[in-house]
DNA sequence: TCTGGGGTCCTAGGACCC
DNA sequence: TCTGGGGTCCTAGGACCC
């Protein structure tokens, strides 16, 4: 029996999450804004429907939204992670086997469920929906790309009412003659500029290309594109994450920052995250990058960008050893008279806990294995009882250089003091 | 005043090794 | 006029994804 890979994702995530408290948004349009409020990045249909574009800064569109009475959100991660988890246990409890692709999406190996892979997908649709109120739309094929592409098809086409399967259409080339080549995951708005000059519109013209050229022109990334587009599986279907091999923590200022004080304090902060990611996935890193920006959209003004390697003599996941190289790297970097938008932590030449490496002599002091207890003891408590409720000074309290969420919707699922409230009679 | 954050893979070229 | 052959590792840059 050929494979049948289901590709589930759920419609506009962010703001199908919006509504999911908010029951009297159905129907109206919905707008979910990057960290600082800086950019659209979630539409649902109807926002669509107004020409709302992904990406658009807020600024520009800001009055056109109230105009149109949009509801529009700052990102509320600590909603979307829970609601994502939400879904991806429904899956997981339902399909014999789930790959959790990204925060909206997941693959499912549905080869050989009672019934046949469509209709377990429209009952898989329906729990999915009525257990946590996200809706989804399923596509099923032999690749992990045909599945994607019949996902798209099962979004946009209405009679699919949210499922199509590829391998049961009776003309799967009118869908890939449909779908344009930019479309085709993997492809990319360069090699879709590129093809489609040289006459390849849709994702069928790219079917039939030879390989030897696509290979040339694309690589193997490319080569893989095509051979799973003709149903040959290139792409692998892993059940467990796999660990990362860099861990980054960054994000632009509220304000534009000018002072090292304040740089120091931010800079300490994402290390902290970092780190918190890093001990999640039981690693430990030999590597710290920081870096640092001013706003590249300011012409007028003076251009500063850097960034300093700073190597670790023992691999740690130990929050204050990464704190300390990551500032000496901002001193290293770091010049007055610039206004900065953004700086980063950046972790890698990751190694797993157990296997890492120690140094000869053990210099400096193994502080990650001495207080690997202590680290657990803050991630547990941070854990239990709230993100920073255990902190490290050198963070600050309350930095200039904070996000600005001026329209962020409570954390209705992972924070008592943000429950729903609902009042009868 | 205001433009996100976090990843992966591939390739070419340089440094270095015997 | 002439300057081997064969490797590995690292990095930067490009392309892609959500």
């Amino acid at each position: 029996m050929p494979a049948a890979y289901a590709l589930i994702d759920c419609n506009n995530f962010y703001a199908s999450c919006e509504r999911v408290f908010r029951p009297e948004l159905r129907g109206r349009p919905v707008v979910v804004l990057s960290n600082n409020d800086g950019c659209v990045i979630a539409r649902s249909a109807e926002a669509k429907e107004l020409g709302v574009g992904m990406g658009t800064p807020y600024f520009k569109c800001r009055t056109m939204l109230e105009r149109q009475g949009v509801a529009v959100f700052s990102s509320n991660y600590a909603l979307y992670g829970d609601l994502s988890a939400r879904v991806m246990r429904v899956l997981g409890r339902f399909c014999p086997s789930v790959e959790i692709y990204s925060i909206d999406e997941a693959f499912a190996d549905l080869s050989g469920v009672p019934g046949g892979a469509a209709a377990f997908s429209r009952r898989l649709r329906a729990t999915v929906e009525a257990w946590t109120g996200i809706p989804v739309s399923i596509g099923l094929g032999p690749t992990k790309t045909l599945a994607k592409l019949a996902n798209r098809f099962a979004k946009k086409q209405p009679r699919c009412r949210g499922v199509f399967d590829l391998a049961a259409s009776p003309d799967p080339d009118r869908v890939l003659r449909w779908t344009d080549v930019g479309e085709v995951w993997g492809i990319g708005p360069r090699h879709a500029k590129r093809l489609r000059k040289l006459g390849v519109r849709t994702a069928l013209d790219f079917r039939e290309l030879k390989r030897e050229w696509v290979r040339r022109k694309m690589t193997v990334t490319g080569l893989h594109t095509l051979l799973e587009l003709r149903g040959l599986p290139c792409l692998d279907f892993a059940s467990g994450p796999p660990s990362k091999k860099t861990i980054v923590s960054s994000r632009s200022f509220g304000h534009p920052v000018t002072r090292l004080e304040d740089l120091m304090e931010a800079t300490a902060q994402y290390a902290t995250r970092a780190a918190e990611k890093l001990r999640r996935q039981r690693s430990v890193a030999g590597h710290v990058l920081v870096h640092l920006e001013t706003n590249r959209f300011r012409l007028g003004e003076p251009q500063y960008n850097n960034a300093a390697p700073v190597p670790l003599a023992v691999a740690t996941a130990h929050t204050p050893d990464l704190i300390r190289a990551a500032q000496a790297g901002l001193k290293r970097i770091f010049r007055d008279g610039y206004a900065y938008k953004k700086c980063g932590v950046m972790l890698s030449g990751l190694e797993s806990e157990d296997g890492r490496w120690l140094s000869l002599l053990d210099l400096p002091p193994d502080a990650h294995g001495r207080h690997a207890p202590l680290m657990r003891a803050v991630d547990a408590c941070n854990s239990r009882w709230g993100r920073d409720t255990v902190k490290f000074a050198a963070s600050g309290l309350n930095g200039t250089w904070r996000m600005r969420r001026e329209l962020c919707s409570p954390r209705y699922t992972t924070a008592w003091e943000e429950l729903l409230t609902v009042k009868a009679g």
